[in-house]
DNA sequence: AGTATAAATGTAAGCGCTTTCATTTATAGC
DNA sequence: GCTATAAATGAAAGCGCTTACATTTATACT
């Protein structure tokens, strides 16, 4: 165990006190210029590095944030850890993390076990804590912000996609390309996402006078069984549609295996857009057009928000509501509009 | 701000000293039953909660534990991550993550910047550091462990996956189909990994006296286009093959891609086997037939050994050299020996 | 009851640093 | 040079907890 030097060697090598060594360290009160090169000559020579333990605790400041995400694991959670812990690291803030796998106890816990840390904030991708839950927890000590969950209670800090946007993008670019109609696979519609994504979809066909078809319509379960389930129910009505978007990346995964079994081809035979641009979308036969939603950048705004609200350092404006854009890759043909 | 309790309240309300409140709470120490409920429901009245960041201060363990990925996003990181995770949150341990982007000054910064945070070990998952300084590090007073990476001086901190019984898997699949020629697509030769698959291949090919035709190798750079060129290098030989191994999965995917641009059928024209197991493998067409690399428990065995080296907390043995296994998919098909 | 020992508890110092208030030093103006 | 003021620095207390050693209490044995 080599020796760490602490701050009162500092102060004796420099010929000051503790406390103007502190001040040097911390650049927070002026300091003489010759006082402080003798101070820093001192830290180079003992090699000292200040132990960040003994600073959260004298300064009430741990320096550090708790993330709390559903799943470690993912395309949407690595690109949202990444936005955070760049932002964060360029602050100086060390990111602590936890897995709540969506289950209210795991999530419940999760938190709690980042509050036993001491951190200055969380940001909470959480799914399966209430509301009312997240109210309370606001009023208590630790600030925290959302990411991707509306609370209108909170909602000065949460931070969300505009997926009714997204499903209109989705359902716009169709329509562009001619396609009238166009069959559309949702995600559990209990589920704000899935609700909205459809709501834009249901304004893209308002924008050129249509109505959706409620027998083109199928409700998935947001994951690749959805995707080939829906397609096969829609294929079943026997009804034409030249075009399928699916409320998520999964399911439209699903529907291009199960067209590809019933000898479909996508684009010829129809269309297909998805919704989250994972990173599987890129690896799809044929590659996946689908709505991009920019996670890190939201996870990037989250820390932001804490950096803002918490350690005051942040002057840049915090963007609450983010716009998904249109990726467009192999799944879409033109067709004539009938 | 509500008021945080704290231990003197504690102990004035329970009638008892500070230390025997601490005894309680850290239950090393034996109290009396009684003691022990009247300081227990003093906790609890007053709703206290232990301050860690004091604990830690005072105790000089900061029970924390840092990791540097090269990245927070992507299938084998988030796998990684959540064994970690998993791991240590049942220990009661915080993990605070950096992302080192495979980069000699980001990760030696990473480390630092952990390391500051007096994080009682380190994990690590680094590229660009050289031997010498991860040999170095190993002197000083942070303990850290490495995953996937092999140091012959610090061979009891190493994890890592046995890559070369991974390449002989791949081929000697293929050789059991009845495969004899057999092209190979390799990582850059001067990495480990790449240079340990190629080796297993050899030795599958070995076990059927067969050699390796040099003409159908090429090194490629682990990414998609390597995939891609090394397929149209391979077919300008004129050379026949019937089976195509890729040193990693993304390079199988460029090669898919490549094949269905020549007209090419997978696995009718010839069989394609990857390695990695990313979670796109399953999304391409033909669904990728690849070597799986369980990550997620390397992670987790990272994690042991820093509980048991450092924590002295855990007493199963930990496995430093992780088997592969193979995932047979779509995309190798049987063939008659020639 | 007395003695020896074990168990339980208390006292005090300290972990390494921050920050308030007191003191000293430097500077400007007359 | 003297005075007033600003700048710089030091002394001391404290952040909330742990733990070693001292003291007290309880238990077992005679």
């Amino acid at each position: 165990m080599i020796h760490m030097a602490t701050i009162y060697e500092v102060s004796k090598l420099a010929g000051v006190s503790l406390a103007t060594v502190s001040r040097v360290m911390n650049n927070n009160t002026p300091v003489r210029e010759s006082t402080r090169k003798k101070v820093l000559a001192a830290m180079e020579q003992l090699g000292y590095r200040p132990n960040s333990i003994a600073q959260s605790l004298a300064s009430n400041c741990s320096n550090s944030v708790g993330i709390l995400v559903s799943e470690l694991h993912g395309p949407f959670y690595g690109a949202m850890l990444t936005g955070i812990e760049a932002e964060f690291r360029a602050a100086g803030k060390h990111v602590i993390i936890a897995a709540g796998h969506s289950e209210l106890a795991t999530e419940q816990e999760g938190i709690e076990f980042l509050q036993s840390r001491s951190c200055d904030a969380l940001i909470l991708h959480v799914e399966a804590v209430s509301d009312d839950y997240l109210i309370k927890l606001a009023q208590t000590d630790t600030p925290f912000v959302l990411l991707n969950r509306q609370i209108p209670a909170l909602a000065d800090r949460c931070i969300s996609l505009n997926n009714e946007l997204g499903g209109y993008l989705a359902t716009q670019h169709l329509l562009a390309q001619g396609h009238r109609d166009i069959a559309y696979i949702a995600g559990p519609m209990w589920k704000t996402d899935a609700k909205e994504r459809y709501q834009g979809h249901q304004r893209a066909l308002a924008d050129y006078q249509l109505v959706a078809n409620p027998a083109l319509f199928f409700e998935g379960d947001f994951r690749e069984t959805g995707g080939s389930k829906g397609l096969s129910a829609i294929l079943a009505t026997g009804l034409p549609f030249t075009a399928l978007v699916c409320g998520n990346d999964e399911m439209a995964s699903g529907a291009l295996t199960a067209a590809r079994e019933l000898g479909l081809s996508v684009p010829d035979s129809f269309s297909v857009v998805g919704f989250d641009n994972v990173n599987f979308a890129y690896y799809t036969y044929p590659k996946l057009s689908t709505i991009d939603y920019p996670i890190s950048a939201m996870g990037q705004m989250a820390a932001r928000w804490v950096l803002r609200e918490v350690y005051r350092s942040a002057t840049v404006e915090v963007q609450q509501l983010f716009e998904p854009h249109f990726i467009p890759r192999d799944s879409v043909k033109a067709c004539s509009p009938t």
